[in-house]
DNA sequence: GCGCGCTACTAGAGCGCGCTAGTAGGGCTA
DNA sequence: TAGCCCTACTAGCGCGCTCTAGTAGCGCGC
């Protein structure tokens, strides 16, 4: 028996609470029209310093809260960004940290919509249009590019985090090729030379990491080295690989390169659990830098992109689209860099 | 110079892309009424299929989509809840996904308003009321009680995994004294009696795991041992407590009972870095069994909470709320269970 | 006394939709 | 033929707000 059962009562109509405060009761009870309200919850200037005392104190007894929805609905402007971002993912959750104080900056306002299991990219954006959003800000958006055409289209849309051309959208991302590469110098380095990379299939980031480590390779004369396990930026396909690995006759290798963060912890969990000494005999590289990265235990030595930076301009850039000051197709890039920690060392051998 | 400054233009009219179309676009494609439309779209009796079938294309054709918003203003009923999580917490991260499904099954839209650092909770559920909100999940709020019995007095809310007794709001949580019970009374079969608690503060949980700790360890004859040092629910909350005891010139405890899982995280963080072996010297054990406790390279023993079952709870209390079946007050508890994995065992000694 | 400009305010349309009350027209019965 | 019901549709108000186009009232200069 559920516990909430004995109360099943018939439908009634709405809560006992009053129902909730509108301008024109504040109005009523100030004395004055809706519109000067309006004016004073605007911070427009029209309204003589005593009406607006009054007006907040009178909006403070009745507990009045202005109704979002309605402005949206009346204002032609919305300033509302909508994100979509992954919830299991820790590097969305640092984004969507860091677009929150980004947004304010520009008097935007947020609505999140996160992709879960149960619940798709698709549905999640349409979510974000329905309510209201004036641009999108895709977080490492998985869906197929043509989709995300289709959407830059009807919105203003920016996508984080993953390399898409020549699509009505802006892009704001890391270069991935100079991290990637820079990863493999490191390692190569240190003495590895059979380095493996898991790859994150056709994730953001992962083709464009697949491409770099496999040219980084070649430039260090390695071709012979090259060799990539499928994965994807979970912490299962981490997970999953390094468990392939493990199965196979010949020796581990000395360094594997994950694509991201999740994945590279999952590989973590399994070596270590296994008895493979890290980074004794492997060394293990992620990608983000992700705040688990950094904060617990694992201690991953990994890529670090610029997080705030990359909020910021991504908001700018939908800020832009919406003023008209410019068409979508903006591809703006930043920097990232290696930063060691303890997953990584040089070879035993 | 004000960072909106170089905003400050007249708003200039929505971007090149056109104005989103609306029902009376649609309604004027086909050549019917608005009504008609709306009818259509909200799948009520009324309309022709020939009709509906015209509806619809015609409204694909133009690419429409309902507009929420104004959805909610026009309906009386919003359907809406809204959801506030610290985006850092995972454990919050793992009831959102849950509450989606909980939240669909019983026809509800989800709004989520993340806390984060430089976005108090007040600030969350400010946005969250203004989106129309017709009820709150408050996922473990921080804020003081009173508040929390003044929101709870505006609309209907539910608290998640916080105890509050005695406030115009239902709490869903977890039995966290039995669990709490459960981690001393296996640590100790396991031969420990320097059990230390790294308390949750005030959070949510906190002093009730604090309370169980102390009484567990007085109904084994441990009085003595009970030792509680301050921390909060973050990573850095257990560092810090990690440090602290390190620091001392006593030898470490064997087993430390942290009061969430992100709390022991740190501490097998700082342990681990300074060479104390998990678990042959010292046993941690957390608190929620969030994702991240499982998953990872961490592998904590933990307490796991049955989140799917406490989002559909939260969803269900949340809605007799609203359908006034009865008054806010509901006071829900969970069983939870102990989850033995790798970072505890046996005492050296 | 008049027009002027200024401050402080108001009237009222309209944002996109839901919903109630209504109607037109056709088929049926008696 | 009138009377009735049923299907398929429409008119129009109102949700809570913003915003444009006003107005009322006042001090001021000439």
């Amino acid at each position: 028996m559920s516990p909430l059962d004995p109360l099943n009562q018939p439908d009634r109509t709405p809560a006992p609470r009053s129902r909730k405060p509108t301008m024109a009761d504040v109005a009523a009870r100030v004395g004055v029209s809706r519109a000067l309200v309006s004016l004073v919850f605007r911070g427009q200037p029209g309204a003589s310093p005593e009406t607006r005392e009054r007006v907040f104190e009178a909006a403070a007894e009745l507990g009045y809260r202005p109704d979002i929805a309605a402005r949206l609905l009346a204002r032609g402007r919305s300033k509302v960004l909508g994100i979509l971002f992954t919830a299991r993912n820790p590097y969305h959750v640092d984004l969507v940290e860091a677009i929150y104080p980004a947004a304010e900056e520009l008097g935007y306002d947020l609505v999140l919509s996160a992709a879960v299991p149960t619940r798709d990219e698709h549905k999640a954006i349409e979510a974000l249009i329905g309510h209201r959003s004036e641009a999108l800000l895709l977080c490492g958006p998985i869906i197929p590019v043509e989709d995300i055409e289709e959407i830059g289209r009807r919105i203003p849309t920016v996508v984080v985090g993953r390399h898409i051309r020549d699509a009505p959208v802006d892009v704001v991302t890391s270069y991935d090729r100079p991290g990637a590469r820079e990863v493999v110098d490191y390692l190569v380095g240190l003495g590895h030379r059979d380095i493996v990379h898991v790859d994150g299939g056709s994730r953001p980031g992962g083709p464009e990491r697949r491409r770099a480590y496999r040219d980084a390779m070649r430039a260090h004369g390695l071709a012979d080295h090259i060799r990539v396990v499928p994965g994807n930026h979970t912490e299962e396909a981490g997970c999953d690989a390094a468990r392939a690995m493990l199965a196979e006759d010949r020796p581990l290798p000395t360094a594997v390169f994950a694509s991201n963060d999740q994945c590279a912890i999952g590989l973590l969990d399994v070596f270590t659990r296994s008895g493979v000494k890290i980074p004794e005999q492997v060394s293990i590289v992620g990608y983000d830098d992700s705040h688990i990265a950094g904060l617990s235990h694992i201690d991953l030595t990994t890529v670090r992109q610029d997080v705030p930076r990359l909020a910021h301009l991504a908001v700018q850039a939908a800020d832009e689209q919406l003023r008209g000051a410019r068409e979508a197709g903006a591809y703006l890039k930043l920097e990232s860099k290696l930063l060691i920690r303890g997953t990584s060392g040089p070879p035993a051998q």
